[in-house]
RNA sequence: GGCGAGGUAGCUCAGAAGGUUAGAGCGUCGGAUUCAUAACCCGAAGGUCGGCGGUUCAAUUCCGCCUCUCGCCA
């Protein structure tokens, strides 16, 4: 049940991992929806704090900045003021963006745990684990390379096999090689830390099934987990960059903590408690940020994307209870992901839209607009730079920032700059100005309930019904006939652009500002907090005349620019560019030779012409192919992988190649006896090795 | 493989305690208009609501199976 009692409401976004820079996936996900609901708080003049901060610590910091040899303090200090200027240029409106690296970050984690230990909470479990020798840490299974025991692919990871997909545990890999250093790694004893999430079970499901206004993809997930029973999880790793596990906490348990962090998963929500106290000891009342986290009249939402909701509504959550002392999540709204011109976004392939460089082309607020628009909040959603452009250009521009300026134009020329006075109003008149009562509210509620998408199209229909009154109401021919009914109607409109300048604050707040200056509006209240206002005017005064009958106005100029085609062109064009000549990059590099056989190994390999004489799809495989393949003296049934490239019916009548002295195998219940030889290109595609002998040919 | 979330007009998405002609914005086509950023306004065309079965007087909406996409887990 929503609780609307509540004194105040603290709003955490997700903490950008510090290994590299902000794309428009993160924009999208978590920052804006929640920047969103916590501008139009601070417009309806609720008591809101919104943080946010970089996470920096882990492994995979670690790992990258090992990789360019520098230190992980030093990658996190280049990436840190790099997103906190994305983020600021976006007009991210925290009011505090901490993060993990600090004093009070490492004491507030440290603190947590021991008060955790202290409760008695935590269960202690010693294993055996690979240890990188040379590096002297403990590698995460991820970190192990070898040669798959299955396959004898020879770059499987240690817990998964890419070649044939062959869950792996590190041990099971032949000739095991630490990704660092290449060492190979030995085995140890460690302790670790584990918060056994089971105890929490009940809590934590009575605690969900409260909250049935969940969105349900959240729902869904979470009851997912707890469906299949929770687990403990390990809470400390053997890593030497994280917040050490706290010398009370260890000495407690009697185990030697040297070299131990707490885990990043662990620490990393704490952040959200670290970066409020600095932001109480920034604010100059150090105790401030207990009346945000420990009063019960606090309501806390926490916006991420779709990858955290497990930490988020689950683990997190036991934190807290475990703990005692803090509210829990009045909400956690998360979105789906964003794809980029239907494909999945990646980084690592380059498909993906940063957001320094947008900002390098375009304004913030249309981007901000176009993504309120295409937000994933039911389900994932896709960016392209065409839809960007429409969306500016036929809504921003044609339908809100036409409106604004055809009324201030025509204010301008036919009413000095001045705001005519509104007299006798027509049934018409009254009835837009009845109607622009019910915005606020509507826009508001939406907002409310993390539905952003209508709130910004319940904006956008302001801007709309603006335009049908002005064309309904004919100015340009009243002026003619009956100045009065002409005031009236530009009266009516200024008052709309003026209920604008607040209702599209939470999505163009660079924009809203600008319209505020030409209407000359002030006394606005201030959707961000470090802006100190006077300002009296709130979202519930949007719903009502905002401009005094001869109230003077400032100069129209264009709020928004139009997108050019050539921009938009140039945009997909770096987005390929980046994306293709990766692909690229990676598919130029072939497959390097395998380590040198003698005539013997070969020798061994029984190769025989065949031809396929059937061949049909396996129902429930993806992959698998079941074949008939004559070899002259007998017939095989052979599976192959080759579904994905190959109708059946191309197959049969074909020329193969196969090995005919492979053992037999099962798969998916079908018995495949032989392989049939292809030839795999850089890109993976598929191709039948082929001759002309006999079936049964011997090939050599 | 198990689980979760989705598959609705050309595009981006709403919606439906099951019930007359399934909605919006954009795009397209036609009309009207000229104050305005060749903008606005009006109208029209466009959908077997992923597929197949079942429950029902009635299903796109409920149930089952299948299929595709994304994710989580193993």
């Amino acid at each position: 049940m929503q609780n609307t009692d509540y004194k105040r409401i603290l709003v955490t976004a997700a903490l950008p991992y510090a290994n590299g820079p902000l794309h428009i996936g993160h924009l999208a996900g978590a920052y804006l929806p929640s920047d969103l609901y916590c501008r139009y708080q601070r417009l309806q003049g609720r008591d809101i704090v919104f943080i946010c901060g970089s996470d920096e610590l882990g492994v995979a910091i670690m790992v990258r900045a090992r990789s360019e040899g520098i230190t992980p303090q030093e990658l996190v200090d280049r990436y840190h003021p790099q997103i906190e200027a994305a983020f600021s240029g976006f007009g991210m409106s925290f009011d505090f963006y901490g993060r993990t690296t600090t004093d009070v970050h490492r004491e507030t984690s440290q603190s947590f745990f021991n008060k955790l230990a202290e409760k008695d909470v935590f269960v202690l479990k010693t294993e055996a684990q690979l240890f990188d020798p040379e590096a002297g840490i403990f590698l995460a299974d991820r970190f192990v390379i070898g040669t798959c025991p299955v396959c004898g692919y020879e770059d499987a990871y240690g817990d998964q096999c890419e070649k044939c997909g062959t869950s792996l545990s590190p041990l099971e890999l032949v000739n095991p090689k630490s990704t660092l250093t290449d060492a190979t790694p030995e085995l140890r004893e460690t302790t670790h830390w584990y918060l056994p999430l089971g105890d929490f079970q009940d809590r934590l499901s009575s605690w969900i099934d409260a909250h049935p206004e969940w969105k349900s993809n959240v729902l869904g997930q979470v009851r997912s987990w707890l469906k299949d029973g929770l687990r403990d999880r390990a809470i400390t790793r053997d890593v030497p960059w994280g917040v050490p596990v706290p010398d009370e906490a260890s000495s407690k348990a009697g185990v030697d903590a040297t070299g131990k962090v707490i885990y990043v998963w662990f620490d990393a929500p704490i952040g959200y408690i670290s970066a409020t106290r600095e932001w109480a000891i920034k604010k100059g009342d150090p105790e401030l940020w207990k009346k945000y986290w420990k009063d019960p009249d606090t309501k806390l939402i926490h916006c991420i994307g779709k990858d955290n909701i497990v930490f988020h509504c689950l683990m997190f959550p036991a934190m807290l209870m475990a703990h005692g002392d803090f509210v829990l999540p009045e909400n956690v709204p998360a979105n789906e992901f964003l794809n980029i011109e239907g494909q999945k976004l990646s980084t690592s392939r380059g498909w993906a839209v940063w957001l320094h460089e947008y900002l390098e082309e375009f304004p913030p607020d249309l981007l901000r607009y176009a993504l309120a628009t295409m937000l994933p909040e039911a389900r994932d959603g896709d960016f392209s730079w065409t839809e960007f452009q429409n969306r500016v250009n036929s809504e921003l521009a044609d339908v809100l920032g036409n409106f604004v300026n055809r009324t201030m134009t025509f204010a301008w020329k036919n009413f000095d700059g001045h705001v005519p006075e509104l007299v006798a109003p027509s049934r018409d008149d009254q009835a837009v100005l009845d109607e622009l009562a019910a915005f606020p509210g509507r826009i508001g509620s939406a907002y409310e309930s993390f539905r952003n998408r209508d709130a910004v199209f319940d904006t956008m229909a302001l801007a709309r019904l603006g335009n049908k009154y002005f064309n309904d109401t004919e100015p340009w021919h009243t002026r003619k006939t009956d100045l009065q009914k002409c005031g009236n109607t530009i009266h009516v409109c200024l008052q709309l652009c003026a209920s604008l300048s607040v209702l599209m604050d939470p999505v163009l707040p660079f924009s809203a500002t600008t319209l505020r200056k030409m209407l000359n509006l002030w006394g606005v209240k201030s959707s961000r907090p470090d802006e100190q206002s006077e300002g009296s005017i709130g979202w519930e005064h949007a719903g009502s005349s905002l401009l005094d009958a001869s109230h003077m106005l400032g100069r129209p100029e264009i709020l928004f620019k139009k997108v050019e085609d050539e921009a938009i062109q140039m945009q997909i064009e770096k987005l390929q560019s980046a994306g293709g000549d990766k692909s690229q990059e990676s598919s130029t590099s072939f497959v390097p030779i395998g380590s040198e056989i003698v005539y013997d190994d070969f020798a061994k390999l029984d190769l025989r012409m065949g031809t396929v004489v059937s061949a049909e799809k396996i129902p429930r495989s993806k992959k698998l192919l079941q074949l008939e393949v004559n070899l002259g003296f007998e017939s095989r049934q052979i599976l192959a992988g080759a579904a994905e490239h190959f109708e059946p019916a191309e197959l049969v009548g074909r020329k193969v190649v196969i090995v005919a002295n492979l053992a037999p195998r099962k798969m998916m219940g079908l018995e495949s006896q032989g392989m049939v030889l292809m030839a795999e290109d850089r890109d993976g595609k598929l191709t039948l090795l082929s001759a002309d002998g006999e079936d049964g040919a011997v090939v050599r």
